[in-house]
DNA sequence: ATGCCGTACCGTGTACGA
């Protein structure tokens, strides 16, 4: 079985790569992040055509994650436990579903924007409730997948310094990170050392060709989960501009392996 | 230091993202 993480950064102007990804890379189950709609906007027809089923949550314009599966969407969960609201509002930040028997839950962690802003605070409110959420599964096979907005290493990042004021990197953001990751281990790094391994690249200043970049995209199994993995890969390609159809997301998609 | 690009929306500006 072959399932990715990919913030897609709005599904309805990536619907074309989208597709082209999965058919490109044979992918079972595709968690999504950012795909700025609300269910009933999702171009959900080529996805069918192929076989697919989607489980989504999105509220308005902002946020959104879904999970796209060709091996089954079963016990579907909007958020977790105890989940965090920003503003008295519940945002459409967290999914997940049995899919093939692995249960994946599509994630994208509020960014923080300025370190002690309400935002990030809620970050770290966000993961805290998300690690005690997640005890139930860790003794199943589970990956906790998606944009997790922490940079856990130095080399997580082009620029270090430049971040010294800036949320990713700060020790609280990576204690919260480190929490989860204790019991859900990251299945793709040992398959795609650092340095210079980067999931996230700014659109501006040509920061994909000079690969100036960070990496927070990252999937997390359970022991159950990571035992199974054979693989990883960033497909970095999809990332690239010059390769495709249309405009890419700002991300690009992590592609795990896991043995049947 | 800078959101310099891209996306979405009640849009010709604002909010958001790392």
């Amino acid at each position: 079985m072959r399932i990715a993480t990919w913030n897609v950064n709005s599904i309805r102007s990536r619907i074309d790569r989208v597709e082209a990804f999965l058919e490109r890379h044979d992918i079972d189950v595709l968690a999504v992040q950012e795909t700025k709609a609300m269910p009933d906007q999702l171009p959900t027809m080529g996805l069918e055509a192929r076989g697919y089923e989607v489980a989504a949550v999105g509220y308005d314009q902002w946020n959104g994650v879904a999970l796209i599966s060709r091996v089954g969407i079963e016990e579907v969960l909007v958020g977790f436990e105890a989940m965090p609201v920003f503003k008295e509002q519940a945002e459409a930040r967290a999914v997940s579903a049995v899919c093939g028997g692995v249960r994946v839950m599509s994630l994208y962690v509020p960014n923080g924007r300025k370190p002690g802003d309400p935002h990030y605070h809620y970050k770290l409110e966000w993961l805290a409730r998300l690690r005690d959420a997640a005890q139930r599964w860790k003794d199943t096979p589970t990956a906790l997948v998606g944009d997790w907005n922490v940079c856990p290493f130095d080399e997580d990042c082009f620029d270090p310094a430049q971040f010294r004021k800036a949320t990713h990197l700060t020790p609280a953001e990576r204690e919260a990170f480190f929490a989860i990751e204790a019991d859900f281990r990251d299945v793709a790094r040992p398959f795609t050392p650092g340095p210079d391994v980067y999931t996230y690249w700014d659109y501006y200043r040509q920061r994909f060709e000079r690969n100036r970049g960070l990496r927070i995209d990252f999937v997390l199994g359970s022991p159950a989960f990571a035992e199974r993995v054979t693989g990883a890969f960033v497909d970095t390609d999809e990332r690239d501009p010059a390769q495709g159809t249309g405009a890419p997301s700002d991300h690009a998609p992590v592609v795990v392996d896991l043995a049947d």
